[in-house]
Formats: C-alpha cells, sequence, structure tokens
DNA sequence: ACCTGAACACCGTTCAAGT
DNA sequence: ACCTGAACACCGTTCAAGT
C-alpha cells in the first residue's frame, strides 16, 4: 500500500478511496497481469491448439511478474478479465469431449501448470537462466553420486535447456492425458 | 521472526543465533512441512503406484499447511529431507523409462500438481468444502448464463466434488500423459 | 564467545480532522 | 461527500551493550 502510494505521490491513506483493502488492491495486481492475456476471437478446428495457445498465454502473461505468481495461484481477481480467459480455456478443453468434474479438473491442472512453471523457473534452483541458478546447479550436481544420481541427472539437464522447451513439454505431456482420459470414457 | 520469538517466549533477536535470516526461517519451515512425507523403504514393482504414492504423501503433507504453500512452490529448502523426497519420487519416475529433460519436466509437473491443488483447494474459489467457497460458488452460478456456460458448469460440480478425488483425477491424467510420452519416442 | 534489548526503517490500517 | 495526516500495532534487522 504504502509503496504503491509514494510511486502515486500521495500519501498512504489516499488509496482507501479506491481500494477497500490490501487484499483488494492484490486483485487488482492479479487483475493487471492477467489483462496481458490475448483471447482468440473465434477458437479453431483444433481444440488443443486454443488449449495450448491460451496456456501459452497465461504463462507469458505471468513470468515477468514473479512475485504475483503465488497471488495468481491464490486465485485472487475475479474480474471480467479473469473470467474471460478462464471461459475461454473452459470451452477449448470442453471441445476435446471433457465436461463436469474432468473439466473441472482439466482446467485446474492447466493453469496451474502455467503458473507454477513460471514461477519455479524464476525463484527455484532446478532451472537455468537465472541469477545464481547456475550456483545452485553446480551444488546439485556436487552432491554424493550414489545418494542422488537422479537428481544429478537432471540438474546437469537443466543447465542446457530453456524454461520455454521445459514448460512445452510439460503441457503436451499433461494434454496428452487428457486426452486419453475422454478416449478411455467413449 | 518476532511471532516465533514470542511463541518460545523470548525476545526477537535470539532466533538470529539459530537462523541466519527470515529466509533461512522459512527454509526451516519448508523443511518441517516436507518431513511429513513417508518415503518407502524399497520401491515396488509398479512405477505408478509408487509415483501416485510419493505425490499423495506430498499433497498430503502439504495441506495442512496453506501458508507455508507458496513458499514450497517456491522451492525453500535444500535441506536432506527435500533431496530425499525429492530423489525418491525421481528413482519412481525413471522407472517408467523416462530419462533427461522428461524427467526433469515430470519431476517438476508431478510436484507442481500435488502443491497447487493442495492450494487452490484451501484458498480458491472453485472448490468444495473451505470456509465461504459456497458462497464464491452460489457467485460463480448466478453469472450471465450466455457469457460463462463453462464456468457455471463447473462451479455446479465443485459444490460436491471432493478435493481428494480431485487431486486423484487430475494426477491420474498427467500420469497417463507422461507414460504415454514415453511409449511414443521407443 | 554467546546472548539480547533498544532502536531503526519499514508495514497495513484506524481514527480523527481537514476541505 | 471526499480526502488525508497522525498515530497505532505490527514487521525484519542493525547496532551496541550485556554476560
Amino acid at each position: 500500500m504504502r509503496a504503491v502510494a509514494a510511486r502515486l505521490g500521495t500519501g498512504p491513506m489516499t488509496l482507501y478511496n479506491y481500494v477497500a483493502d490490501r487484499a483488494a488492491l492484490d486483485a487488482l495486481v492479479v487483475d493487471g497481469v492477467l489483462r496481458g492475456i490475448t483471447i482468440p476471437h473465434s477458437p479453431s478446428s483444433d481444440w488443443r491448439v486454443d488449449v495450448r495457445g491460451l496456456a501459452e498465454e497465461l504463462w507469458r502473461a505471468v513470468r515477468p511478474h514473479p512475485n504475483a505468481i503465488p497471488l495468481v495461484l491464490a486465485r485472487r481477481s475475479q474480474s471480467e478479465t479473469f473470467l474471460d480467459a478462464a471461459e475461454a480455456l473452459l470451452a477449448a478443453l470442453a471441445r476435446s469431449g471433457l465436461d463436469g468434474e474432468d473439466l473441472l479438473v482439466a482446467f485446474r491442472a492447466v493453469t496451474t501448470l502455467a503458473a507454477a512453471f513460471a514461477q519455479t523457473e524464476l525463484t527455484g534452483p532446478l532451472s537455468a537462466r537465472n541469477g545464481g541458478a547456475d550456483a545452485t546447479i553446480d551444488r546439485f550436481r556436487s552432491l554424493p553420486t550414489e545418494r542422488y544420481p537422479r537428481l544429478i541427472e537432471i540438474a546437469g539437464v537443466a543447465r542446457t535447456s530453456t524454461p520455454e522447451a521445459e514448460f512445452r513439454r510439460g503441457l503436451e505431456a499433461l494434454l496428452d492425458g487428457l486426452q486419453q482420459k475422454f478416449t478411455q470414457r467413449r
């Protein structure tokens, strides 16, 4: 609150004329981030490209704002921005044939994957391309080999992989699973 | 810091003899939560039951501590507790045949799904069984039907589904996808 | 060497007074 | 009615003094 007020050149209390709470300001922050998502005007013929597109929009929108990601995951903001993006993603997922609880779960899994992969990339140790990541990766790689063989293996991989590729792979695996879920049911 | 110190009956500064930082204390919190995970002594013959078991352990360990979940997702703590649990999950995933970047991505997707589903359940609007969730679900259900049909559909589902079932379904879909990823490759 | 109170620079918010 | 400064009850951490 105080930081925002200072940036606007007023005292802290002035904000309370526009916002009820710190929580309400958090909601506006999330809203601002989600406003970066572009929703296609009309769906394509392939639900998978639509879901992938929206998931990547979310991932891209969220990535420049690591501190806001926990707020996004906690689902602050039920503004139109959020509702429209959610409905668009749900519509794309539903075109795969999923409905009911499967649809709810698919929605949660996809949004969660996008937000959490972005966060892990930016604050987690097991990823390339963030300040100090190399140091952490080296620490992992110097662990006792007999005890942590797989950890060492993926720490090696993390040195050269890109966040884009990692997210893309995770998303494709999830979409495969969701598609198969529907196929099994019919 | 001050709250912990007060609970221990000392002044705030005493903690600094045991801990470098607020960040170090956060790491201990995450560590305490992860210590609730039970790692089987020896793997079973089915990688899927092992991965599922460990993922559910993580989900269960994290669920009573909603405020710590963002810290878990941000990967504080590289203690033995964390390393051992991570290695056990990686070993189980590797027994599916995945390796390299696939293994890294699978690890991230599974841990992320467990932590984030627990968090969404506890702080998010789209889930049953948390104080005030019914109110939020009702709000969703009273949205304009033509504009948000799918949102309304899943809000209806959320009224009666359980967190356990939702997480289980999401996890199974992801595991299907990971399994298929390996099958496709050979 | 180990411990810790006072003090500092921050928070979000209440309350009362300003226009 | 709309706005906002002073003040309160909190933070994490530095610094200096205690044993």
